[in-house]
DNA sequence: AAACGGTCCAACCGCAAAAGC
DNA sequence: CGCTTTTGCGGTTGGACCGTT
């Protein structure tokens, strides 16, 4: 059981475990798999009973409105937990799942639509916001090495004056997140559906603070 | 029918905060 | 206090499943 490979739960671990708890309630996780008679750590019996087991715990199809919670709690910088305490029956574990998988797929596909209009003003402010603020530029080091997983138009690339060999970061580079985020920069794209223009200057907090600002009323308005 | 690739969910891990001693 | 243990959170990933080639 104590090795790195996932090890599903079966049936009978289930049962021990509800058993268990509807006996003699909750009261140390860390203790609990001992006397349930379970080869499993406290963590992962608690992980199974808040995401799994737990009768409360809603299975099925999420409606539109808990969707609508998720995308607008997730705006507003909301954890997972906190989000979870929004939506009775639905784990952090579970939400989490749900925004990776769809929420945050479907954003960004609705921003690529909402922000072509504004296109033009957009790299114009980008333009502005660079010249006046060094700092939105990043450092070398995070911008070392072409990633290959996204190609750029030469063009995008000289935003702001910047040098042309200013490339990518790899996708291991931490900053990479920056991309998975829906309200990120990476969802504007252009005519041929390659990454932004403004991909020089992703990650930089000041900037991902004023997307999100720039884009989330428009969004509002669907 | 088999191979492949993408998606999604369950379960893992590391870390930090909280609680207990 | 300070150390240890427990709990909780968020990021990540293994693997089942499903559609496509």
């Amino acid at each position: 059981m104590a090795s790195s490979k996932k090890c599903p739960w079966t049936r009978e671990e289930d049962m021990r475990l509800v058993n268990y708890i509807s006996k003699h309630g909750i009261w140390n996780w860390s203790q609990m798999p001992k006397h349930a008679g379970l080869s499993r750590t406290g963590k992962s019996c608690r992980l199974r009973w808040m995401n799994y087991l737990d009768p409360r715990v809603k299975r099925g199809n999420y409606s539109e409105e808990e969707d609508e919670i998720i995308i607008s709690m997730r705006h507003d910088g909301a954890g997972w937990s906190s989000i979870a305490e929004s939506l009775p029956g639905r784990s952090d574990n579970e939400i989490k799942n749900r925004w990776h998988s769809r929420l945050s797929k479907r954003l960004a596909s609705d921003m690529v639509q909402i922000m072509k209009p504004y296109r033009e003003q957009i790299v114009s402010d980008l333009k502005a916001m660079m010249n006046n603020d060094d700092s939105l530029i990043p450092e070398a080091s995070q911008v070392e090495v072409a990633c290959e997983d996204y190609p750029l138009p030469s063009h995008i690339l000289n935003i702001g004056g910047l040098s042309s060999n200013i490339a990518p970061p790899t996708c291991a580079d931490p900053h990479i997140r920056f991309w998975r985020d829906p309200y990120s920069l990476e969802n504007i794209y252009d005519t041929d559906e390659y990454a932004t223009y403004a991909y020089p200057v992703f990650g930089t907090p000041k900037l991902h603070d004023w997307f999100r600002e720039s884009f989330y009323p428009y969004y509002q308005q669907l």
